[in-house]
DNA sequence: CCAAGGCCTGAATG
DNA sequence: ACATTCAGGCCTT
């Protein structure tokens, strides 16, 4: 029997969504954009700015979405190993930043790349007697040098987070407008941003903007579907160029339904957890 | 259209 | 120890 309610924020937290996160005692503390959340082992959200954001999406039908996905044994395995698993609504921002530095780098890093980024850039606060970094703005990043961003140790990915940050900054793709848009449509508008391919924008596009049908394939993922969907949706080829990301994303979307994201979530987590992957 | 190679860096692997 | 490979891709040729 799953329960529909429940949140498991350890595990939320730890299944590559998010990375400027630490855990003081009882409860996880996390940036987000403009705010700083803690969080207490049942969910329940505290924040600096007091913004109330349905971080968890605790407005989705998790009893339909778990329904909807639940196509075979492997889906239907995690879901209930990794109940309480979310899907979880960050701040846009702070995503797209954080899964541009992601590309060809693994978790640890990105996490050290990150915490440098909020360090230089991000306004200093102190909450709950402790000292946080507010993830820096749009213009704040736009505004800064090449080398300033490359002393954060993103490399070659430096020049990218500027355009990026310029493109966001002067509105030129605006996420409140992608928010309202299709999946395809905010997907095609997303990828114009240097440094997002189909993957970094599937990550955004999922975990910040409201796009449940957004598959992130990566290596995890294609090896999952190597494993247990070979046959289904006949997987031939390990690098993967944008076409073929492409017809495989419809094929799954086809096959787990408009809220495929989901599925992902759960085997994701399920397969890194065979791994003993290290998280946060 | 596809394939191959380069790219910063640090952790993991031998 | 030290070298080499690899890691949750993207871009250019």
């Amino acid at each position: 029997m799953v329960n529909y309610k429940i949140i498991n924020v350890e595990n939320s937290i730890n299944s590559g969504q998010v990375f400027l996160w630490k855990k003081n005692k009882e409860f996880w503390n996390g940036v987000n954009g403009d705010d700083v959340l803690s969080i207490d082992k049942n969910g329940n959200i505290n924040s600096y700015q007091n913004f109330k954001i349905d971080f968890f999406r605790q407005n989705d039908n998790l009893e339909k979405i778990i329904k909807s996905i639940s196509k075979d044994k492997t889906v239907k395995m995690a879901v209930k190993k990794f109940q309480g698993l979310r899907i979880l609504r960050q701040d846009p921002f702070q995503c797209l930043i954080s899964f541009i530095v992601s590309s060809n780098s693994n978790i640890p890093k990105i996490k050290n790349n990150l915490e440098k980024i909020s360090k230089k850039f991000g306004k200093k606060i102190k909450y709950h007697n402790q000292e946080f970094f507010l993830f820096p703005n749009p213009k704040k990043l736009a505004k800064a040098s090449i080398n300033e961003i490359t002393s954060c140790g993103v490399g070659y990915r430096a020049k990218f987070i500027k355009e990026a940050a310029k493109i966001i900054d002067l509105k030129e793709i605006d996420f409140d407008y992608l928010k309202k848009c299709n999946y395809q449509d905010a997907k095609e508008n997303i990828c114009q941003i240097p440094g997002v391919g189909g993957k970094v924008a599937d990550c955004v596009l999922l975990f910040s903007l409201d796009k449940l049908e957004a598959v992130p394939l990566d290596r995890w993922i294609i090896r999952i579907l190597e494993k247990y969907y070979l046959k289904k949706f006949e997987i031939t080829t390990k690098t993967i160029t944008e076409k073929q990301y492409n017809i495989l994303h419809k094929k799954i979307v086809n096959y787990f339904g408009p809220y495929a994201g989901y599925s992902q979530q759960f085997l994701f987590k399920m397969e890194r957890e065979n791994y003993k992957k290290k998280w946060l």
